[in-house]
Formats: structure tokens, C-alpha cells, sequence
DNA sequence: CTGAAAGCGCTTACAG
DNA sequence: CTGAAAGCGCTTACAG
């Protein structure tokens, strides 16, 4: 008995057709409910004829497996959650697809989904997600350590972008291409620039600055911190009057978002980006190469980032120990946005 | 009996704690199992005093629903799947905003799928998710008819910016923003165009060429379509050849990345945008407003769009029929890229 | 208002 | 190699 012949249009509700379970293979294949989950799990463990018939039957009655009921029992989905702060965020492109690509391979499935830049909005689909993947992966949390801890109890947990004691997290040395940022600067004369900080909870956000502090300081290059900001093109865009205040002759952005919000705002005001003002930017977004002058940055290699997460997730999952431990850098990359300070 | 005081540091495997169930807040709050689900689900339907009693124990159990338990015998899992024909193109960043909006007031979870491009993975995505999640919105699937109405077959699904006959979808009607831009390249004295067209399997494409056709015969036009071509910053940069070959004084491209690598190619090329060529695309993403000259272009409201998609599949979900109809309109956007021919 | 019981679709010891 | 049975965590008629 299926359904009646005289069915409404797809798009009518009501009209679905019930999906095949392992009964209902077992039932036209003539074997028990119990072989038939053997037949499609554990290749190679049951007659080679039968698991044959098994598999043809499932094929045949367009057979998927339920993962809800799947996962019950076993308390596996085969799901990774992914967890960003902002999906729209051109930064992280990269880093999906890297995830991607080894998720694929891995046959996992990936889930993500979106924190919208708010810790609530993160910390509920953090919980929410927990009882429905194997494990999670948290990309520039805006949690603080305590709540990122808690939710690591319940399942396996990897941190891009960010570092908690005592938790699996990949990030970036940002040490190379600030320094080479710095030498940059220098070499071209600047005694005295300013970081423009992002949100006062990104993490990111401080270990630049501190980075930065620590490297002009070496140098005896004056620095000083304008922010906390919102990292987007309109946070950029508001820091001018503070960059000017500020009288210095170049400026590292939190990210190219804010790079490019302080070059178009400087646009405005006349102000001649580089030989008024200098601008260095992180992250190497789309759009930093489409701006005129080009936005000078520092890159972090996003997708081997999204690549090693992952397989440390998954290392993790399998309770598997030895995931080497790979270092990736941070590199500068030289565009327009720099140049010489206009001798005053 | 809870975890041994001496348990390793929070990552390390075999400590997690598991989570709590009814079964567990049923015990201490010395009722039965069915009282607490009908208390957690059905507020109002059980003594006030118990209901209440129940709430507590379940806050300082911190229990959380099992989605996956919760689904096998409602068949309901609360969430929805968004599926995207690329999670990366800036396009759909205001589409997922604006369904991430009305998805979370209206209680549901949202998971994003990106179908990288690719019908195979659209395809293998698509029927992954089908079984976990209570309905399905497909945005620009690249996907055929028969296998969208396969899909449609097991679960409600609602298109964006494709349609299928019997299926419900949205898309903004192509026809005001072509019509505007096309008297915009009339009134500047342009006789002879180009459509630059996306990827043979993009119906948006098609639509766009064929709205594009008419409009252009309408006014006495000259058009020809150049492509297929992949719906890119390189697919638009390849074309370069084919359009000077044509010589066109104005080309629309299928969507703004193409649009931004035309310019690219023109600039490189020394080729002058817009007095040698004239160039619009379509969608109005992030990054078309940041080249020099920016680009002039066609948008739809997606933000919108998202929202309506979302409305409309959950109205099927609750068998709600009366989703009433919006309509949705494009938009032009006169930017810097397009001017007068030059004279010859 | 509340409880006992059956069932959702799967997995996996346990026997044979 | 295969089947019967119990169980994963929840929901929901069905009784009372």
C-alpha cells in the first residue's frame, strides 16, 4: 500500500512519502532487522551473498539511514558543528573551506552556524549543538574561558583564533608578519603609529596588540591603542578622528574590514592614504585587494588553519593522540597602503 | 556519584560528563517521566506546583533536550537546513541574515549547508540532511528540476532564486532593475551590449538573459550573450577577450564578482572603465562598492528574500496556507562604472 | 492532573 | 553467520 494514486502536487502537504527503515529491508530481503544494520555497517562480517542482497534491497527502496535513530544508541551523529563568529565575515572563508575539504574526506558531516558577534547568540548554539554532534569547533569564540570550559565538558572541543588553558586550540603565530609589518614601518621612516583594537571580547584582537606593543617597543617605535572598536567597515570608518587626534603617520587595523572603513573615511576627509597616512590591515580579506590604494595586510593561512582544526577534532573524537602538532605562521604582504610619512 | 575528583584537564578523553535526563529529573523530583516531558513541553497542562518543581530541577540538573531523542518519535527536530550554492559568495551573506532572523524568532535552529559549487555535493548534501531536519530551503540550487522535486518528495522544501514548477519559491522579479538599467545605457547612447552569463546549470542566469533579450529588443538594442562562464572575480577576468571581440560598449554581467573581474582584466589591460566600457553586474555585494570606479549594479533584497523563504517553509511546516505572498523587487544602483560611449 | 506502556529507528551484546 | 531482545531518550495516546 503506498500512497494514493491521486496524490496533490508535490508542494501539497500531507503527501510524503515515509522513508525506508532497516524493517522494511529486512522484510523484502527475508532476514532480521539485526543483520540488515550488520549487512550495511560492519562490511565483511555476514555472508557475502546476503549482505549482497541486503545492500541491493536498500538501494532499491532508496534506503538512508535515520541518524537521530542512529545516533541514540551509539551517541555518535557523525556531525561536526562548526561555530563562527560571524559567517559573513570574509575571513573566514578560507577556513570554511578547509574545514570542508577534510570534513569530506573524513566523512563527517559538517554543521555550521552563525554567532552573529554576540556571545549569547554563540553560547546558546553552542549548547544547542552539543547533544547533536560528535564534536565542536569554536572559530574566534567571544566566550569567555569559564563558559568555553563548560561546554568542553560535554563534548570534544578545538578553538581557532583563540586559547584556553588546558583546551585543544589553533592559532596562528602572529609574530612574523607583525614583525615584518614593523620593519616595514620602520624602514620607511614612521616613529609613531597606532593599532586600532577590535571588540574589547576577542581574544584575537588582544594578542595583537600585544604583540604589536611588544615589537615597537623593540624598536623604539611610538604606539599607542585606539579602541575598543567594532571590527567592520563603519568601526573603521569612525576611528579617524581618533587617528588624527592621535597624530601619528600609520596605522594597524584589528582587521582589513577596519583597514578599509579608515581608508575610505580618510578618502573623505581628504586625507591621502599612504602619503598622509598608512595602513596596515590583518587577515588578507576579498576586498583588500579591490580598494584603491590596495590595503597592505597580514595573512593568516586560514584554510590549513580550518584544515588542522579539524583533524585535531577528529583526532580528538577517535581518541587518537599523536595529532602531530603543526605551527602555522602569519605572513605580511607588502600592497599600497604604505609608504613614506610626508615630511612635515 | 559523579566524576572522580582527580579527573584529567578538561581535554583530555573519558571525562565528559552525561548530560542529564528526564528520566534523572524525574527521580529527584519524585515523579514520572511522563510528567516531566509534559511539564518541559506542554506548560499549562500540569499542576502549576509540580510544573514548577520540575523547572527547577531540570535548571540545576542542566538538562537539555536530546534533539535527536526528541525527534525519533515526533519526527519533528526543530531545525531547518539551508543549503547554499556557495556559503562563501558575499551574495547570500544578507539572505542568511535575514533568515537567521526570523528563525530564531520563531524558535527553530538553523543549519547551513554549502553545496561548494557542486551539484554532487548539493545533491549528497541535500539528502544528508533531509532526514534531521523538519524542512529544507535550497538558494540557487544548481540542482535539475527532477531531482529538486525528488528531494521535495520527503520533507517540505522552499527555493530561492530558482523556481520549479509546483514548488514553492522566491525569487525577485529580475524585470524592474533591468528595465531601469537598460534605459540608464539607452539614455547614455549605448546601441550594443554584452550579458556575460554564469554557469550553464544557474537558472538565475537564464533568467536574467532572457529578461535581459526581451528588454533589449523592446528598446532596439543590440545584445549578445558571452558565456557560459564560471561566476567569478576569474571567470569575469577571462572574459575580457570575448567582449573586446565583440565590441560591445557595455556589458552586464551575471552577477558583481564577474562584473569586479572584467574590471580588473579592463584596468590591466588598459582598457578605461567606464569611458571604454561600460559595466554593470548584479547583486550589489560586499566589495562592488569598494573598487574604483565602484560598480554600478542590480540588486535584490535579500535580506528579504531570507526572511520570506524562511516564513514560507515554516507556514508549510505548520500546514499554515494562507503564507501570504510577498513580492519581491530588484533594484538598480547607479554607481561610477558606467558613462557615455566614447565617440569613434 | 498523573502514571504505565508502547513506540520512534537504530545498534549491539548475548545466544545459538 | 544470524536472530531475539534490550536499550538509547524522548513523546503520547490510554487509563485512571
Amino acid at each position: 500500500m503506498t500512497d494514493p494514486p491521486d496524490a496533490r502536487s508535490p508542494g501539497a502537504s500531507g503527501n510524503r512519502k515515509p522513508p525506508a527503515t532497516i524493517y522494511d529491508i529486512a522484510r523484502t530481503a527475508g532476514v532480521s532487522p539485526s543483520t540488515v544494520s550488520r549487512a550495511l555497517n560492519k562490511p565483511g562480517r555476514i555472508n557475502a551473498r546476503t549482505e549482497r542482497r541486503i545492500r541491493d534491497v536498500a538501494e532499491e527502496l532508496g534506503y538512508r539511514r535515520n541518524p537521530m535513530a542512529g545516533a541514540l544508541p551509539t551517541g555518535r551523529t557523525g556531525t561536526i558543528g562548526l561555530i563562527v563568529s560571524d559567517v559573513t565575515n570574509p575571513v573566514y572563508f578560507d577556513l570554511i573551506h578547509g574545514a570542508e575539504r577534510v570534513i569530506a574526506s573524513e566523512g563527517h558531516t559538517l554543521v555550521l552556524a552563525d554567532a552573529q558577534e554576540s556571545p549569547d547568540t554563540e553560547s546558546e548554539t553552542a549548547e544547542r549543538l552539543l547533544l547533536s554532534v560528535d564534536g565542536l569547533l569554536l572559530v574566534g569564540s567571544r566566550l569567555d574561558d569559564a563558559r568555553i570550559l563548560e561546554l568542553a565538558e560535554h563534548k570534544p572541543l578545538v578553538l581557532v583564533n583563540r586559547s584556553v588553558p588546558g583546551l585543544p586550540g589553533i592559532v596562528p603565530d602572529p609574530l612574523p608578519g607583525i614583525r615584518k609589518a614593523l620593519d616595514h614601518l620602520a624602514s620607511l621612516g614612521h616613529r609613531s603609529i597606532a593599532f586600532l583594537s577590535g571588540p574589547a571580547t576577542s581574544w584575537m584582537s588582544g594578542v595583537r596588540w600585544e604583540t604589536l606593543l611588544d615589537e615597537a617597543l623593540r624598536r623604539d617605535i611610538g604606539i599607542v591603542e585606539i579602541g575598543p572598536g567594532i571590527p567592520t567597515l563603519e568601526g573603521g570608518r569612525q576611528s579617524l578622528r581618533r587617528v588624527r587626534a592621535a597624530r601619528v603617520t600609520a596605522v594597524v587595523a584589528y582587521n582589513d574590514l577596519m583597514a578599509i572603513g579608515l581608508l575610505q573615511a580618510a578618502k573623505a576627509a581628504d586625507v591621502d592614504v599612504p602619503e598622509d597616512l598608512s595602513i596596515i590591515g590583518f587577515d588578507d580579506i576579498f576586498g583588500s585587494s579591490l580598494t584603491t590604494p590596495t590595503i597592505t595586510t597580514i595573512r593568516s593561512p586560514l584554510d590549513r588553519v580550518g584544515e588542522t582544526a579539524i583533524r585535531r577534532l577528529i583526532a580528538e573524537l577517535d581518541e587518537d593522540d599523536h595529532s602531530a602538532d603543526v605551527t602555522l605562521f602569519t605572513e605580511f604582504i607588502e600592497r599600497e597602503s604604505t609608504a613614506p610619512p610626508r615630511a612635515r
